[in-house]
DNA sequence: TGTACATCAGTGAACGCGCGTTCACTGATGTAC
DNA sequence: TGTACATCAGTGAACGCGCGTTCACTGATGTAC
């Protein structure tokens, strides 16, 4: 399980000391959103001087492109590993719920308001390549829906087909296409109204609704 | 039409300076984001001192949260200008599709992350009842599902039917309540999906996805 | 119509703050012989 | 095993910047007699 670490014991510090600079980089974005992310704050929770962590990042940007990459791993991973338990959409479904409760900051980092300047890393493209591929391989493992698709979704279902950039690497049918689409659009916009608190005083149970959301993309 | 106006011309002056005002806050907030409002910077595009803007706002918060107003109360009234014009559900939902397009920043910050440290001011929960009440009022027009909700769907229909304190003043059925939050939050998932640039590089179009969802919601 | 006064818009200087980032430097840790 | 050197972590001072906000003040606009 563990193999023998070829890290000199510099890197391994190194590595250690990058990694208490993103934790405290969470914990400053969770409380005040990641466009108040400051590196001289940073430096002053760890215990460090301002420019010390200048030895780890080159800059503030280079942080935040590392916190979104992570943030992006940390749900592939977790897409990959429900996916290894089986292949069922509502399960998928209820992964994505607990990653996205686990940190809604994170959650809102990634698929949230984009940070104003800023723009993502290009390797992170590969990265959500991957989260899509798992939500395919669900959708494509669900049996095909027993009614027909309306005139209305069969046109969108033949667009999908024709402009399938996003899942170029992917077999996947249109109806396929248009499931896993549905599946990512209205399961966020729960998440991310619940994550911004816009269903606070309105009285009923987000996980209720969530789980019914669910089970429509499950039996349509 | 136009009644006399009876605001000294003191009063009226005030008035347009405050618009002035709004108006380039609106313009940075769709550049910059909302988190990097700067009354100075406004103050320098409208070619005045920076203190000279607290005549006009107490501070920063005060005209954040007018924008926050005028931006419900905006689309508080594109809804009943289009609930006027007839009672279809699709057309609320192209009603809001184009409020939304036609300032995204706008809609982000209404509907998207919220500002940090920032809390709307409390009017602004009459206006978003007043938009939950055309809403529902549309769901209620619409004519009811010919198709049985399963076991799951009844059980989230109980729930809201005991746990409706967003739609007190509204004498809708479980079934409508149940309508109305799946139309806000589906539309929603792909509008801020589509805004925040998540739909980009990945070739469909948006708009025949919204159509298809909207579609989804007026005969499900 | 003219004068005396009050109201209000806008200015410029100033305060304190925290930010990202650079730079010269110290001291500790590793490497080569 | 010991010495000479190179590498690297971290510091403190400094730079320039823009922010929100306060304050004393000037001039213009309105109001009352």
């Amino acid at each position: 399980m563990s193999e023998p670490d070829a890290r000199t014991p510099r890197e391994r510090y190194r590595a250690q000391v990058r990694e208490e600079v993103k934790q405290h980089a969470w914990e400053q974005i969770a409380t005040a959103g990641a466009s108040a992310l400051s590196l001289n704050a940073i430096a002053k929770q760890i215990g460090m001087s301002g420019p010390a962590l200048y030895r780890y990042f080159a800059n503030r940007d280079e942080l935040i492109s590392e916190l979104i990459r992570d943030a992006y791993r940390s749900l592939a991973d977790a897409f990959h590993a429900r996916a290894e338990a089986g292949t069922d959409l509502g399960d998928l479904a209820h992964a994505l719920r607990a990653w996205a409760l686990a940190d809604p900051q994170r959650y809102l980092l990634v698929y949230g308001t984009p940070v104003p300047g800023y723009q993502a890393p290009e390797d992170t493209v590969r990265i959500t390549a991957e989260i899509m591929s798992v939500l395919l391989d669900a959708c494509a493992a669900q049996q095909p829906s027993a009614v027909p698709p309306s005139p209305l979704e069969a046109r969108l279902e033949a667009h999908l087909d024709e402009h399938r950039a996003w899942a170029a690497a992917h077999p996947a049918g249109p109806a396929v296409l248009h499931r896993a689409l549905t599946f990512w659009t209205r399961l966020h916009g729960l998440l991310s109204l619940e994550l911004s608190g816009h269903f606070t005083g309105m009285g009923f149970d987000p996980a209720l609704l969530y789980t019914a959301e669910a089970g429509t993309l499950t039996t349509p």
